[in-house]
This record gives structure tokens, sequence and C-alpha cells, in this order.
DNA sequence: TCAATATATCGACGAAGGTCGATATGTGTC
DNA sequence: GACACATATCGACCTTCGTCGATATATTGA
């Protein structure tokens, strides 16, 4: 069974996992795609990254790092590791500004993650 | 903090996250909210379930348990444990005809879920 | 080049979760 | 009631993951 894992991306690639997942009520996912969903939703799988993606969607703008570790309530570490999680699997856009680090949520990502939510009209 | 467990639900209720989690680009969210948004997630942050909704949400009736471990592809025990975790976040409800478990789709939570990851038009 | 600051990485630890075989529970049938 | 079958629960194992302190890397400014 092929598994979309970082070992089969090229280095520096992200994950991309909203780029292949299908739609939960469109049709049979494959192995592959149903891997690559729930990779996206593991995203969200976290209070702490949901915290994250909650202070980026309610700002007009990116945010920088600095400005997340309090709000998030964690260590700078902890709040840097899930930053990366959520870059890696393409919800999140990183931007270098002198030393410090933005972030904004990603517009295709967004749709995609509303796209593969949605199961309105399919089911019930 | 007061999370949102199993311990603080009365015995036969559902844990029913989708009943008081937040849409993530409305505003920002409390503790609680976050951790009942991750919760939802997590319950399809495994390709397994994914599976298991995505079987559901393609089929126009209820499906029954016994159609679903070989699609699947994991031992009956396995599969019972997961449809007891969708279950017990609201995603799915468990009709019990004779000696077989059907299993369908719940609407409410389908529209929560669909509410919680639209983020369009709050970024970017 | 050196100091200061922001961020990322590393290593380790404990908790949580997925999986299975064995077994218990529940339901219908004879 | 005894049996067969569907499903759930249990116990154990191993992996994954969240978290932190310590440290490395990178950028700015003096």
């Amino acid at each position: 069974m092929v598994l979309l894992t970082k070992e089969l991306l090229a280095e520096g690639e992200v994950l991309a996992s909203v780029a292949c997942c299908g739609a939960l009520g469109a049709r049979v996912l494959s192995e592959e795609e149903a891997v690559a969903t729930a990779e996206l939703f593991k995203a969200l799988a976290d209070p702490a990254r949901v915290r994250i993606v909650n202070l980026l969607a309610t700002s007009p703008e990116a945010v920088c790092a600095c400005y997340l570790n309090d709000p998030v309530g964690l260590s700078q570490p902890t709040v840097s590791h899930h930053l990366k999680k959520l870059v890696d699997v393409g919800l999140l856009e990183r931007e270098q500004r002198g030393k410090w680090a933005y972030f904004s949520l990603k517009r295709d990502a967004v749709e995609k993650l509303a796209a593969v939510a949605d199961l309105k009209g399919v089911c019930c």
C-alpha cells in the first residue's frame, strides 16, 4: 500500500495533503485519498492548532509567531512545532520578515478543507 | 481548565462535540471550544474512520456493520472501535436491527462539521 | 565580528491511540 | 434452554504525538 508520507516527498516540499484528498461525500475514496484526508483532519485534531488557525482566521493580516506563543499558552518550541505541522500539511503559509516569521492561512487549503468536510446533500 | 471529556457526561450520553464547538473563522474561540473543535476533527483524523464516513456518505441508506469490515480492511473489533468513536463524537447514528447494527451519518453533525471547517471569506 | 533576539531543531519523556486475539454480551432460531 | 451468529469489550502491545528544556540556526544592529 502506497501512503503519502514525508519519505515519498522531495526535501523542502510540503505534504500538501490538501492537494490530493477527496471530498468525503462525492465518491468512494481510494486508500491513498483516505490517508491524505485523514492527514488533513489530523492537522486540526489538536486544540493548540485549532487555536492557531482560529487566531489566523480572525486576523485580517498575517500574524507574527511572536504574537502566537502567549495566546496559545504553550512554550515557544511547542508552538513552533505546531506551526510547522500546519505549514507541512499546506494549511498555513510562512513568510520571513527580517528576524520574524509571519503566518497566514492558505486560501486554496482553506477551500479544500471546506470542500472535504462538506457532506450536505449526500447523507440522511 | 474544564475539558469536555467522557467523565463529565452522564452515562449513555454522547460526547456531542459537534454541539458546542465553534466555527473556526467566526470569532476567537474559548479554550473549551478549541478542545471541542479539535475533538471533532480528531474523529476524522484516521484513515479507517474517513473510510467509514465516506462509505456511509456515498450510501443512500444506513449500512450494516457487517458490510464495513471488509472494505475498511481491519479486524472486526477494530472496526467496532472506530464506529464507537464516531458515534460518541456525534457524527454517526447507531440503529439496532435484530442481531445487526446499522450506522448512518447524523445530519446535524454533518452540517456542523461543514460549518466548522468553513473558513472561506475570512482569511487571505 | 560580536552581541542580542527570534525561531527552529534536538532529545527525552509520558500520554494517547490504533491494532489485534480472546472473550463477553446480546439477539434470533431451533 | 442450547446453539449460532453479530457485535462489543477487554487486555496487551507498539507506535505516534504533544510537550518541554537545552541548544542550534538565522537575522539584525552596533
